[in-house]
DNA sequence: GTAGGGTTAG
């Protein structure tokens, strides 16, 4: 084998022994090298380095290192083997520089091991050689070993240079250790590299991966001169942490100082300004980026586009795909699945459709575009095709099977793909995984997913506990949900998730007093209070017949913060706390504020029309549902309105509506049309009624 | 320093 050639060599080399294999007294010959060269150009690395083997002596020094910089991939890992051995085993001492870079190229390819071994063997080593050693740590993420390297390259008196401090600060990003990036920090000073710009960079992003954006922000004012990277880094930052606005003051100030900025510190900022709905900044920027000459970039259109689809400004979306020219897989996708994210299927399968090729990627995101827009038999039919014209799924195929089967309440398909899952070994993934408690949980098929979550022990996380934790609170086993979150808190830190579960578990109980505990947990330990958490507190005051608390937290959130779930929450407690009179009021407040309405929401509308006798009003609202809404009703609002009709003695209205609906009525609407037949007196109504019946 | 798909909540 190469590796044990290579360290058989480098053993001798260590002991000084003359090579076995006498050395020819000739040059090497010339042409071999310009073989060698030639070969290089065509990109024929293979050729170029069995071209070396003929030759038992050494070639140049400087084509070795041709050779091994051309070893850039990790499929050529036998051809750095045999430049290596090649090296050790022809050259009497090769030089120490030539070493490091074989563990450079070693490290680059992924090769570890190699570059460890060849490290160790080095008779003797430089600077060079501990950079190249944890270089190649912090390629392969063995941040660990990076770490041991450094401390044992100073406890052997090496100094670590600039490059040894790039690399440990990489890898400090990384593990995220606070109190090591600060002495990390302290020693650079102290050795005087603080006007290193990469180093000052690298110490803004390790800083605010960190999260301490105060630190990271003074290294960056400190900076003489920071560059386009520096600043890509610190608007990289400030957007991770949330801090849209802090972005976006950085991306003008860099303007206004006549920094060009980097495509992607472009399409950061375009993210955050979609994160936060800011529109018009966000159109701003849109400008500045085509006044820059951006536009082509597709980094950059592909943030755009997302802006404009996020804020529902879809045409102009549109412009900006039909506007960028040399649209690559990337961007198709992008594009495609910036639709499908959104809801908007129907303009993301124009686009499915359209593409040029497509990956797994693609087939992923319009699947998982189906299902987020809770679309069933488009994804079903979807599934179909896809399991024609693509070879081979993946994990994240799986976990949209898997909702596909919750969605529609499959626990057969469920098992199905549980089999294939087990047999495939994807359980091995945590998502995968929780995704299928996720399935039994909302199957109801509680066995299933308690045997489950027992099974993964050493693999489940915070997301099963919730997963598990959910399924209980759906079914109504509140009590049981309750004592499973004591279980959790023994091992994982209850996330937004679980406090939004728990709250909707005591609202099914309903119990008030755990509700408020919840409320209290959340608020003393600073959970974010986000619009799902407040919808799932408004939901359980209203639930527990608490509703001026509901109120107060409902009023609490910013105008412009509420959201559609959490409108429809409002509504449905008024509602059920006996103050009907007042979802009128809110429907109107909410179509101030531009929330659109769903059937959920004409459903608390009917039914307040029902408790408050608003037959022609009820009608009128029905009747908006198509006309103005675009809404198509479904059978509990044609349920409504008979009830409307029945309960206030409307039957003539009832007759002719009941002409107009496109379906044949379930029992449960016939049996009412025929009790209020007999209470009003509509003998033929009745009869008709009781015919149906009987069918 | 580096744009694309995935798990849990109302």
């Amino acid at each position: 084998m190469a590796l044990t050639g290579v360290s058989a060599a480098v053993g001798r080399v260590l002991r000084r022994e003359k090579p076995q294999k006498p050395l020819l007294n000739t040059r090497p010959e010339t042409s071999i090298t310009h073989q060698i060269l030639d070969q290089l150009e065509h990109g024929n690395i293979s050729k170029a380095v069995s071209l070396l083997f003929p030759s038992l002596e050494p070639v140049s020094y400087w084509l070795y290192e041709r050779l091994l910089r051309s070893c850039s991939s990790k499929s050529l890992v036998v051809q750095a083997r045999k430049v290596v051995s090649h090296l050790v085993t022809f050259s009497p001492l090769p030089p120490i520089f030539l070493l490091n870079r074989a563990i450079e190229t070693y490290g680059r390819i992924g090769c570890v091991h190699d570059a460890r071994e060849l490290f160790e063997q080095m008779p003797e080593r430089d600077g060079g050689s501990w950079n190249a050693l944890i270089t190649a740590c912090v390629k392969n993420e063995l941040h660990e070993e990076v770490f041991r390297n450094f401390v044992r390259m100073n406890r052997d008196g090496i100094r670590g240079t600039e490059t040894s401090f790039a690399g440990v600060l990489k890898s400090c990003g990384f593990v995220l250790d606070l109190r090591l990036l600060r002495q990390l920090h302290c020693s650079v000073v102290k050795y005087g590299y603080s006007g290193n710009l990469d180093l000052e960079t690298s110490f803004v992003d390790v800083y605010g991966k960190c999260k301490v954006m105060s630190d990271a922000r003074r290294v960056f004012d400190e900076m003489g001169r920071p560059s386009d990277v520096s600043w890509n880094v610190i608007v990289r930052r400030y957007l991770e942490m949330g801090l849209n606005e802090e972005a976006v003051l950085m991306f003008f100030k860099m303007l206004e100082l006549n920094v060009r900025p980097l495509n992607h510190t472009v399409s950061s900022v375009v993210l955050a300004c979609s994160r936060s709905q800011a529109l018009e900044v966000g159109m701003v920027i849109h400008a500045i980026a085509v006044k820059l000459k951006f536009l082509p970039d597709t980094i950059v259109s592909t943030s755009v586009f997302d802006m404009y689809v996020k804020c529902g400004r879809l045409e102009n979306a549109r412009r900006v795909f039909d506007q960028t020219e040399c649209k690559d897989l990337k961007f198709w996708t992008s594009a495609m699945s910036g639709y499908a994210m959104n809801g908007i299927t129907r303009d993301a399968r124009e686009l499915f459709d359209l593409m040029p090729e497509r990956n797994i990627i693609s087939w992923n995101a319009m699947l998982g575009g189906y299902v987020r827009a809770n679309e069933w038999d488009e994804a079903l039919d979807f599934l179909t095709l896809m399991r024609k014209e693509m070879e081979g799924i993946d994990n994240v195929t799986l976990v949209w099977i898997l909702n596909v089967c919750s969605g529609v309440s499959d626990v057969q398909m469920g098992k199905q793909a549980h089999g294939f899952i087990y047999r495939h070994g994807y359980d091995a993934n945590v998502i995968v995984a929780n995704a299928l408690l996720d399935m039994y949980g909302k199957c109801g098929t509680f066995g299933s997913a308690n045997a489950l979550f027992r099974q993964m022990s050493e693999l489940r996380d915070e997301v099963s506990w919730n997963a598990l934790l959910t399924g209980l609170a759906r079914v109504g086993r509140s009590e049981q949900a309750l004592s499973f979150f004591e279980g959790m808190q023994l091992e994982a830190k209850p996330s937004k998730y679980t406090l939004a579960t728990l709250l909707a578990g005591c609202a099914n109980i309903p119990a008030l007093s755990l509700g408020k505990a919840t409320h209290g947990f959340l608020i003393r330990n600073g959970y974010d209070v986000d619009v799902v958490i407040r919808g799932a507190m408004v939901d359980m005051y209203s639930k527990c017949k608490c509703f001026d608390y509901a109120i107060h937290v409902f009023e609490e959130a910013a105008a412009g913060t509420r959201d559609l779930m959490l409108w429809n929450s409002m509504i449905r407690g008024c509602y059920r706390n006996g103050r009907s009179k007042e979802v009128f009021e809110l429907f109107m407040l909410m179509e101030d504020e531009g929330v659109k309405p769903d059937h959920v929401t004409f459903m608390g509308i009917l039914r307040a029309c029902i408790r408050e006798g608003h037959v022609e009003l009820g009608f009128q609202y029905f009747s908006s549902m198509s006309s103005k809404y675009f809404i198509l009703p479904q059978v509990e609002h044609y349920d409504c309105m008979v009830e409307l009709y029945c309960k206030y003695g409307c039957l003539h209205q009832l007759e002719e509506f009941l002409l107009l609906m496109p379906f044949d009525p379930p029992i449960q609407m016939l049996t009412r049309v025929y009790d209020a037949s007999k209470k009003y007196g509509w003998g033929k109504l009745g009869e008709w009624a009781a015919k149906k019946l009987h069918e």
